[in-house]
DNA sequence: TTTAAATATGCTGTTTTTTGCAATAAATAA
DNA sequence: TTATTTATTGCAAAAAACAGCATATTTAAA
């Protein structure tokens, strides 16, 4: 039996049941132990499937790392997610949101910090579950179709039912005298829901938004621990928040 | 024997077999070892096969398995979604689960079908989120990181509050006397509580799954009301569950 | 035809690859 | 925690690939 044949068949095999073990397999092909895990071990370098202890599972559920369409403001948003990082400890226990800001957060979470991380966004979640070391707990919840988060009564109960160390939100709309606006009236219930399940919480907003506002409040500035935008914290645009108790990042 | 007689003699041997082994070609042609090497040197680079240690593979054969962005087998799970399909009705409230074959059924739902459609899934959630007029309903929980889908206690207490008309499961591993099976002690709890949540539960199975166990069990095939593969339901190959109070498409 | 050059083949010794084994370390399960 | 399973590492034997060389065979030109 050739190298190349045996890789085959445990690639069909794992594509087969998903998940498969280096024991079965090593019985079934008759080779030792040692040379099953040697092909695992390459295929997973060629990305073809996935090793796990004990065996190997298939890649055709995670290949969805390829970033879709164009994000706007993109290098706003992965300074602010460079910054936010920053923040994170190992071993806490935090929420991020939805939105292409905390999307953004959540790929650039480095392979090695330890976080248990609560999510409502299903993008957020999908990409927290290729790290490693990352414990990923999906809110559930009716998804909103635009934001592709869990939104209504469901979601805002189980929040109630958490507590979190740091959440990372973003949102719509953000003035310093007005607070947090949002255009829809279900985000801002989540978000209370939010802000409520955290001990801190920490803004992530692109300059732009700043001084904007719209129908439905989620909280004041003042619920706001940490403000975190791609400027320079002495930025003059930044000035309005600076009454506030409230830390700028 | 010419040069070019045995390498088109090589070259059969590799299409009618799919591999060869260098040995085997040199005793059977009665040369040496280095000149076999040669030939079969010479037709990799001219691209006619692809040379690996100690043998030869068809180019075929490699290309089939070079489907690493594709889906294994992605035919047979169109068809059985297809069929999946057919048994929708509009207003009805089922249930999907993750697997790249409830994937492909998320997938080709019609778009004017109106459903209300609970997963555990994230990819099937992020997919039937683009359909109008679906009501998606996230189960929240755990997310496995081999398998993209909400795992645990919680998840499992979620599903304990539904109850669907339909839910579409797939399965690691299928028989007709050993039923559904799993490798994942994990999986097998959520598909169990699945299971509870429907009033009918239809399994979606390619055939290579048929007669394959492993070492946990979701159910017995009794428990299951419609089985789909992408075989015709009077194949041979189904005899075998034709016994049991189950309906096949 | 003869000869020289080019090509093909086989042989030898060396290097690389593959594989299994054993000892130890790490991870998981009880 | 302890016990068991799985990973890792180093090592050695076997198989295969490789490089260099000698011989044979074919081709092309004198």
């Amino acid at each position: 039996m050739l190298k190349e044949e045996r890789q085959q068949t445990i690639l069909n095999e794992v594509d087969l049941h998903n998940r498969i073990l280096l024991t079965d397999i090593a019985e079934s092909l008759d080779v030792s132990i040692d040379t099953v895990r040697r092909d695992v071990k390459e295929l997973d370098a060629d990305k073809k499937l996935r090793k796990v202890h004990g065996g190997a599972i298939s890649m055709g559920f995670m290949t969805n790392s390829a970033r879709n369409t164009n994000i706007y403001k993109l290098d706003h948003k992965v300074a602010i997610a460079t910054k936010a990082v920053s923040m994170l400890k190992d071993g806490a226990v935090i929420f991020l949101d939805g939105g292409t800001t905390c999307l953004e957060l959540a790929r650039i979470i480095p392979e090695n910090l330890n976080l248990t991380c609560f999510t409502i966004s299903l993008p957020v979640a999908m990409e927290l579950s290729n790290k490693a070391n990352i414990n990923v707990i999906s809110i559930g919840g009716q998804i909103s179709k635009e934001a592709q988060i869990s939104i209504g009564a469901n979601a805002i109960h189980h929040l109630s039912e958490i507590r979190v160390d740091y959440s990372f939100i973003g949102t719509g709309y953000v003035d310093a005298i007005y607070g947090l606006t949002e255009f829809d009236w279900d985000i801002v219930q989540i978000k209370k829901a939010v802000i409520k399940a955290s001990k801190k919480t920490v803004l992530l907003s692109i300059s732009e938004k700043l001084n904007s506002q719209h129908r439905y409040k989620t909280c004041d500035i003042n619920n706001i621990n940490t403000m975190i935008t791609e400027l320079d914290p002495e930025d003059a645009l930044l000035n309005a928040f600076k009454n506030h108790d409230i830390k700028i990042l």
